[in-house]
RNA sequence: GCGGGUGUGGCGGAACUGGUAGACGCGCUAGACUUAGGAUCUGGUGAGCUCUGCUCGUGGAGGUUCAAGUCCUCUCACCCGCACCA
């Protein structure tokens, strides 16, 4: 073979090789310990992979293949979220079926990801839109429902004029859609619910139990919202019933001056005065037309009117005047507030527009302000607040309060929590079919699990249409079916389901694709999960990741597993932008292709760039011309190598001098290996890279300028070692070299290599010699070396000598095998 | 507005518990080899200066310390998330 490092003969040998010997093929039976490695769920994309996404799914692979060679029996696999909108969408506009481009995209991720050498074992791979994994999606909806956890209500639901759906509150993106950037409204719609809000104290909690991004537990934290207060019932005047509201400052009580109902809260039809009738109604139609955006804003002025009618404040029996402002929101609480301006911004700002009285209860440290200029919403001591006067508030007051309150039945203690319910119908054609049958007679019955699936027919119209139905419901023969339960005519559900439905349960899948029993075998389950690496983008943070995490506990709440939490270990690689510092898109026109870079430096080159181009959970530009730092590197490894594979005889006798360079390439090795070994462990692929990068320096400029430093076993030694230090990043010139170097087996299955610390131990060190802190000199010393020795050393170092000259030294520093610092007046 | 993060050469970035700032790579530059080179190899490359050496230098201003990129206080810029959640 042509001594040259050429890139592309090795790669299409090696990938024809493991082609052959089907080289990840994972075994589910093993007694080596196992490690799940896994990327999120891709949608496959008609524009195919970008070198931005090679920065998710190198990182992985190389730690598969790292840990691979440690020993562990590793599960990496591949499959593709394959249903939902852009499919659909794009189906739509260039007239051809979903399941055509899907399949077409498919072949194409699948053809670049070998391009690669991703480890992945396809005989894993699934695909959410088949029938063999949908079944089982519904199988999981089934699940749901059977426990409760699924359930239909009618209620004004985001819905994305344009791609013609319902969407999910965590779909919705400062009042657009998340995927097409329309303004969204809202409609009333019969949908199905899953029952997440059950969870929420439970998601919150297990947070503490798994090792994420500290970044994305807290986003998981806000949006699941959790506050502790209270419920407080305020009667009403001239009614029986009473008026209950959630408020977090119970304690804030005897300043509540009015009340506020979110304007579509059922009981201001009843409450409002019949002079008020047509303010309100005016009020409640303008709030519903305004567009999501407007009301959102919080910006905007406050806005509200008087219903005429009063309620009474059970701490004080003081009347207080009912209004209605969309700045509450029927969706959180009970839909209705206490309003206290003096301790809240919100409240301050509606009294001082409508001229209500604010009343100070909390006195700040520095005495009671009489007149507010603004909310005050810090601790204090509560005051007119009659036997509560004195308390210290919150605190103590707030329980005071609540348990005063609660003797009579007025009050009691509640959490909220700010998470909604996963709505997960959605009205459009390229979905997995929720599992439901409407009866006439029995209602909404489930299809038994031995029907699964419902196929999804295959449509050639499925263009959505804007009356908040799916495409399904066109179908005739397909809806009209008969009742699993009475056996009388009943219509199908035509609503598909949301795919974060999909991706909620797939790990669990990989563990036995082709199961046709059960979604998954329980015991493989146990065995592989749960994940002990997790891989993905950032901005799954409180979609997918809060799903998947339910679904999992749904799971072991049924007994199905035995675990809560799907991913134990869970990273975000960084994004890359394109070389101008903006994002890849393909209408920029800037997107970089792994096939573009693979043609010029070969895949090996592209993988170790991906892992030094920056820290992994940084964003940065990419940069062809860095490859070509990556490619010079391997070029150069491939020469060497070579080189000592050719290299004849023994060698000359070395000198002390030599010897001592032979000594200093093996430190430098066995100090390379522990840091490779860390550095893999805790994702710092860039300072990996970089020290294979010094470590090559060295034994290169050894080898050319002095080659008698080791013998040529030792040579061989050395490039060995290298060798599998660079197989996880540059698998293919690696494997190749590791032939050449006469090891049979490959690479793959070669141990990953163990240092040593003896001979990682540094026997001469530099010392630093400082005077008033700056640097004036160094030494070389012994590791060992006395500290009165150095200190001598030190005073005796020609440049630090002339410092110290005619001066008094009044302290001396010494850190070992450090510094030494003298202090001089 | 609230919460979180990031600021180090021309560029991407190193720097363990405070202890040699700028590892490694890109780029630039001088040279070697070459018909040629956007290939390869060797040297140089933070800025300034009175250049065997000195001074300054990690967004900015203070502080603690023998010693600060690292710790403390204040401040500026950019990025991300949430957005009237009572």
């Amino acid at each position: 073979m042509d001594r040259r490092y050429d890139p592309h003969a090795i790669e299409e040998k090696w990938q024809r090789i493991w082609k052959e010997r089907d080289a990840y093929r994972t075994p589910d039976e093993s007694d080596k310990p196992k490690f799940y490695a896994l990327d999120f769920f891709p949608y496959p994309s008609g524009d195919g992979l970008s070198v931005g996404h090679c920065r998710n799914y190198v990182p992985t692979d190389a730690v598969s293949r790292f840990k691979r060679m440690q020993g562990y029996n590793v599960l990496h696999p591949m499959g593709w979220d394959a249903f939902g909108l852009p499919a659909e969408n794009y189906a739509i506009k260039m007239g051809v079926h979903p399941r055509v481009t899907t399949e077409r995209n498919i072949a194409n991720y699948h053809r670049q990801m070998d391009m690669i050498a991703l480890s992945f074992d396809w005989s894993r791979e699934v695909t959410s839109c088949f029938p063999d994994y949908y079944r089982w999606t519904q199988w999981f909806f089934l699940l749901l429902y059977e426990r409760g956890l699924a359930y239909q209500a009618t209620g004004q639901q985001w819905w994305c004029p344009s791609c013609l759906t319902i969407l999910a509150n965590e779909q919705v993106e400062q009042g657009k859609c998340w995927r097409c950037g329309s303004d969204v409204t809202k409609k009333g719609l019969e949908q199905w619910y899953l029952r997440i809000t059950d969870y929420a104290q439970r998601l919150l909690d297990d947070l503490g139990t798994i090792d994420w991004p500290e970044q994305i537990k807290l986003m998981q934290t806000n949006w699941i919202g959790r506050s502790e207060g209270a419920e407080v019932d305020f009667g009403l005047q001239g009614r029986e019933d009473t008026l209950t509201v959630f408020t977090t400052r119970p304690d804030t009580l005897f300043g509540a001056t009015y009340m506020v109902l979110a304007p579509e809260h059922p009981l201001v039809d009843e409450l409002t005065a019949p002079e008020k009738r047509d303010a309100v109604l005016a009020y409640q139609d303008q709030a519903r037309r305004q567009s999501e955006i407007e009301r959102l804003s919080t910006e905007k002025e406050k806005t509200g009117v008087f219903t005429g009618a009063y309620a009474v404040n059970p701490v004080n029996d003081a009347p207080v005047p009912i209004w209605i402002s969309d700045y509450v929101l029927m969706g959180y609480g009970t839909g209705a507030i206490m309003a206290v301006p003096a301790h809240d911004e919100r409240d301050f700002q509606f009294a001082t527009l409508f001229e209500i009285p604010i009343v100070e209860v909390i006195a700040p440290k520095s005495g009671a302000q009489g007149t507010l200029t603004e909310a005050y919403t810090g601790d204090g001591v509560m005051v007119n607040s009659g036997r509560f006067d004195g308390m210290a508030a919150p605190g103590e007051a707030f329980e005071a309060v609540v348990e005063w309150l609660g003797e009579r039945g007025a009050a009691r203690k509640k959490v909220n929590f700010k998470l909604r319910d996963w709505l997960i119908s959605r009205q459009r054609y390229w979905g997995a079919p929720i599992p439901i049958v409407h009866c006439e007679k029995c209602g909404a019955v489930p299809v038994p699990k031995d029907q699964l699936p419902v196929l999804l027919p295959d449509l050639e119209d499925f263009h959505p249409t804007d009356d908040g139905r799916s495409p399904l419901a066109r179908v005739e023969d397909w809806v009209h079916t008969t009742c699993p339960s009475c056996d009388g005519p009943a219509h199908r559900e035509t609503d598909t389901m949301d795919t974060f439905a999909c991706s909620s349960w797939y790990h669990f899948r990989y563990a036995s694709p082709h199961d046709e029993t059960a979604p998954f075998d329980r015991d493989r389950v146990e065995y592989w999960l749960p994940v002990d690496l997790y891989v993905g983008g950032a901005e799954h943070a409180v979609m997918h990741l809060l799903y998947a995490r339910f679904f999992c506990k749904v799971a072991q709440d049924a007994g199905y597993v035995s675990f809560g939490e799907p991913y134990a270990r869970l990273r975000n690689q960084g994004m890359i932008q394109a070389e101008d510092g903006q994002k890849m898109s393909k209408s920029k026109g800037n997107v970089v292709t792994p096939d573009s870079v693979v043609e010029k430096y070969g895949a090996d080159a592209l993988r170790v760039y991906e892992l030094f181009i920056a820290p992994f959970e940084q964003s940065v530009a990419w940069s062809d011309r860095g490859v070509q730092g990556t490619y010079r590197f391997l070029g150069r490894f491939w020469n060497l190598v070579n080189e000592v594979v050719e290299a004849q005889g023994s060698g000359v006798a070395a000198g002390e001098a030599e010897a001592e360079k032979g000594r200093n390439v093996l430190r430098t090795l066995n100090k390379t290996i522990r840091k490779v070994t860390r550095d893999m462990d805790t994702f710092r692929f860039n300072t990996a890279v970089s020290a294979l990068m010094e470590l090559q320096n060295e034994v290169l400029d050894v080898w050319t300028g002095a080659r008698g430093a080791l013998t040529l076993a030792q040579w061989r030694e050395v490039v060995t070692v290298m060798t599998q230090l660079v197989a996880p990043m540059a698998p293919h010139v690696a494997s190749e070299v590791w032939v050449l170097l006469g090891h049979g087996e490959n690479v793959l299955d070669a141990p990953w290599p163990v240092w040593d610390e003896e001979l990682a131990a540094d026997e001469v060190v530099t010392v630093v010699v400082q005077v008033n802190g700056k640097l004036r000199d160094r030494l070389e010393v012994p590791v060992d070396a006395e500290k009165d020795d150095v200190l001598a050393m030190a005073r005796a170092a020609e440049n630090a000598a002339r410092f110290l000259e005619g001066k008094q030294v009044v302290k001396e520093v010494f850190v070992p095998g450090k510094l030494v610092n003298f202090v001089i007046r």
